[in-house]
DNA sequence: GAACGTCGGGACGCAACCGTACCGTCGTTG
DNA sequence: CAACGACGGTACGGTTGCGTCCCGACGTTC
């Protein structure tokens, strides 16, 4: 190719930030709004004020465009405060995805993707694979610092601790969409903690006492 | 209206049960298959093998098709067992929870559903009755003959027990979409007991704001 | 200030689906 | 055994959305 020639694009011949972040705003507004299955450009198009054109030169398909938001989103990282003790840890954390999920897009287009990913491979890996770096950072630090400090058990399971912590906060907000107050989070982070203190006992073989 | 000389409908101008539940069938399979979002009435008919018209004679429009299978599938209320224990009573529900989400199509249609009721007030309201019911009678009967038994305060949170019980088995198994072996339920089950007791000791009595 | 070249917008062809109207069929009823 | 009447199937107009093409507009570069 003698691209030589070829000077930089320049002047109205490059993308408009704007207009891209008013699509992307639009996509995130239409998938809360209708879901992915229903989720079309042209209604993206119409709520961004945006033409058809636009889109398509910036993404190349619908799947592609969710796909591109997905991995922004849920590309940053949660950071993981360390407090000193495993309840501490925790009540940060269900802060964290408490207010994550308060928010009324969230709450709305996270469940529907996670449907989504159910049957769109494509979606499955995009989100599996931040879902697994989520489950593996909260596993890894959150459970080996308590394991560290000697609160847990070393070969505390980490995949079942996660479903305990991550579990009924996600059934709370995202399914049984109940608000759950500030107040609520130690008295929940502290049972978790008994949950998990349990949990790495190995199966109950024993008897429980009062 | 002079109805008295109609005669009732016989022979061939009845409905055929055997046409009625390949519908079912079919829109099981396509919910579970495309989601609501994307159910189409066409791809129903063709999937049962069956025109149009014998869906739109038994259902006014898609809402109405798929709010009677709500109604159908959540209307059966399930069975709680009581094996004289807080931990058997646990045990069992997961198990049940469990056997039922592993089944492809539960574990595809139940998220894409909660998720379209998120947005669709005719499904939310259905399918949050049945989940109240649902939640009330583990909160109900479960936490409750529990608290008989004395293994829980009578002042337990039910809300914040149901979250307890219901959040990991549902977010491992339809959202991590991780199998749950038979194996883990004992310790799950006795983990969350754990968490039952120190939930109901109230809240972290330093700080309750609203 | 003229040339450049991509921009956004509107229009198009194509496909899928909705909900309805009509038509011949068929088993029961009297 | 004939009449009944709702049955299932086909065909139809209308709507919506996808992805593409062509057009005039526009801001930078030389």
């Amino acid at each position: 190719m003698t691209t030589e020639k070829r000077r930089a694009p320049a002047g109205a011949a490059v993308l408009r930030g704007e207009i891209t972040s008013a699509i992307r705003t639009a996509v995130m507004q239409e998938l809360a709004e209708v879901g992915y299955g229903r989720l079309s450009i042209e209604a993206v198009a119409r709520r961004a004020g945006v033409s058809k054109t636009a889109i398509y030169r910036r993404w190349r398909s619908k799947l592609d465009l969710v796909l591109d938001m997905v991995s922004a989103v849920a590309g940053r990282n949660i950071p993981l405060l360390d407090t000193g003790s495993l309840l501490g840890d925790l009540e940060i954390l269900l802060h964290v995805m408490a207010r994550a999920l308060r928010h009324r897009l969230a709450a709305q287009i996270i469940p529907d993707l996670l449907a989504e990913a159910a049957r769109n491979p494509q979606i499955a890996e995009k989100l599996q694979t931040a879902l697994d770096d989520y489950q593996q950072a909260v596993g890894r630090i959150l459970i080996g610092r308590a394991v560290e400090r000697g609160e847990l058990s070393p070969d505390t399971d980490r995949r079942a601790a996660v479903d305990l912590i991550v579990g009924p906060v996600y059934w709370r907000m995202a399914i049984s969409r109940a608000p759950l107050e500030a107040a609520e989070v130690p008295r929940m982070a502290a049972a978790i903690v008994a949950a998990l203190r349990v949990a790495c006992l190995g199966p109950a073989r024993d008897e429980v006492e009062v």
